[in-house]
DNA sequence: TTGAAAGCGCTAACAC
DNA sequence: GTGTTAGCGCTTTCAA
């Protein structure tokens, strides 16, 4: 646990002076190339690496964004993440991961921990609707801000993100073309705007006039949650034709709930998800799901973070989402 | 995107010097209580918040750990990731988390990332039993580091562990209480000391003097090497009394090929797993897999991270894991 | 091209 | 109890 090894050890050792050896570290200046070559000897030698707090501290960047999702045991964010690491590490960038567990007050620390960590931007996931709004407008006073996936209008930031009104749609759409009636709706409290979203649009479209009959549960975006919804179908004596559960996670506690009393999906009862996740490639049946281009969004989130604070007001970037068809609502296995 | 404001600004507004200023906000200090309070007033009007980087910069220590993991998308390193979190929550301490991608080149800059943002610690899964080595060698040069679940011996780190031989132990005699006499183990190359310890214990425990014949299956920690390798067993002609998994991911992968090839588990083969991560709840049939006790071990860990450098020698510390059984070797449905 | 020196925001000696 | 000052490790004027 030696003390760390600094620029002026790297100066001493190379024989130039401080400036020098952070102008032939930095790459760009024009330095003698023999003096250079002593510089990059020493470095190797003595194994320095730059302390990024003490350069940010000057520089005031960090080359390092950071990201806060609400649960990192949700396979959906974790493929958010994976998606911005990749689009980072195409300019040399990195990031770092905080997991708000579900609860604002964590979530705003965690923002103030990376804010106080210099990064150059930060993209959040925000945990409410309601609760994120401070934390998220006075970060974005000192930082580029980006809101990803679920939005808070108060907070003031960009945002990228998917029409789930949309997304519901095709949902309901294609399993209205299996024949489908009645629907229960399985989601999460209305808490965060894609809940909202989800589940307004399943209440404009999941009745018409003259057919169908509808209800909602609602709770939060984990499997225990579907679970439990999943007996509460169950014990309300009829079956909806169509189960739509707002979330892969959810999707997965209900499917369980249904096997177990032996009830068949799709042949019972179909059911579509949200989110497209892992976890829905590995249910039996797997899961018709909702595909958001994570991919894609990820790259524009990074853009727009780069492009710094939205000139005017907030930008918003809604991208198309995707209904894949799978098991669940009749698809042959592979 | 105003310009950050800091202590001076916050001693000028309260009318008294940096230090008063820095020792209210410090809080331990002692300092005329009239003046503290000009101080309070000045921090909120101000909207102050500390630079933990130029504090960091100053004390050395930060009151957040780094933590390094082969893969996100991994729900066992996920669950390791929370158990830590919750320890030192209580503390008030915090952790930043970095993804290695499976590579360790990405892996030595995340270390390297983390050392530079001065974390008080370093809690790393390695990558690879060999190519680990050097980074966490130099990190150990700088900070305490630990090595978790995995261990690189001559990075000369603590190490948090569970004995891979005993798990193994229990999931054959498991099996063979159940009758099986003929295993197929499907895991990980060699390449991490957990792959290494879980099948050296597969193979002296799989075979007896005089009966059964065994075979495996070596690739990655991951669904797509559990599909392949699931697919690799069936057009091997005859399938094993018992397939054994190295890891969930793995488990999950065959489960599915089995399910397609119209195989029953665990009427026609037993399948045995490890992790217990939540994947083995949802898979159809549940998994029956060994559970490593996550939480104590977190627990331990920053114990033996604020201990500070192992004394002489590294420290190692193994837990025993836990066979829990489930509906892939007979148990009854819940 | 190179070096000396200032300063990013903070805390900890050390003086008063 | 309070202020002055040095310095954490780095980059970047400004002179030479």
């Amino acid at each position: 646990m030696n003390r760390r090894v600094t620029v002026r050890d790297v100066a001493a050792e190379a024989g130039v002076s401080q400036a020098t050896a952070s102008r032939v570290l930095a790459g760009n200046e024009s330095v003698d190339p023999a003096l250079a070559r002593k510089v990059q000897e020493a470095t190797r030698k003595l194994g320095y690496t730059a302390n990024v707090m003490a350069r940010a501290l000057r520089t005031q960047h960090t080359g390092t964004i950071g990201v806060v999702v609400p649960s990192i045991s949700n396979p959906y964010f974790i493929s958010v993440v994976e998606a911005l690491e990749g689009v980072l590490a195409e300019t040399q960038r990195s990031l770092i991961l905080c997991d708000a567990r579900d609860s604002p007050a964590i979530e705003a620390d965690r923002i103030a921990l990376l804010l106080g960590r210099m990064v150059d931007g930060l993209i959040v996931i925000p945990v409410s609707a309601t609760d994120s709004a401070e934390a998220l407008r006075s970060a974005s006073g000192q930082r580029p801000v980006l809101q990803f996936d679920r939005y808070v209008a108060s907070a003031g930031t960009d945002f990228i993100g998917t029409d789930n009104r949309d997304g519901l749609r095709q949902m309901i759409e294609h399993v209205r073309a299996l024949g489908c009636e009645s629907f229960a709706y399985v989601g999460s409290r209305a808490t965060t705007s894609t809940a909202v979203e989800r589940l307004e649009a399943f209440r404009a479209l999941a009745s018409t006039p003259h057919l169908s009959e509808h209800w909602e549960l609602l709770g939060e975006y984990n499997v225990d949650w579907g679970l439990e919804a999943g007996r509460r179908l169950l014990d309300s004596g009829a079956l909806p034709d169509a189960i739509i559960c707002s979330a892969d996670l959810i999707a997965v506690g209900v499917l369980t709930v249904l096997k177990d009393a032996g009830v068949r999906v799709p042949d019972d009862v179909k059911v579509v998800s949200y989110d497209d996740s892992m976890m829905g490639r590995i249910t039996s049946p797997t899961l018709t799901s909702v595909r958001q281009p994570v991919e894609e969004m990820a790259r524009e989130a990074i853009r727009l973070l780069d492009g710094g604070p939205g000139q005017s007001s907030a930008r918003k970037c809604i991208f198309t989402p995707q209904l894949i068809v799978r098991e669940s609502t009749g698809a042959e296995p592979e």
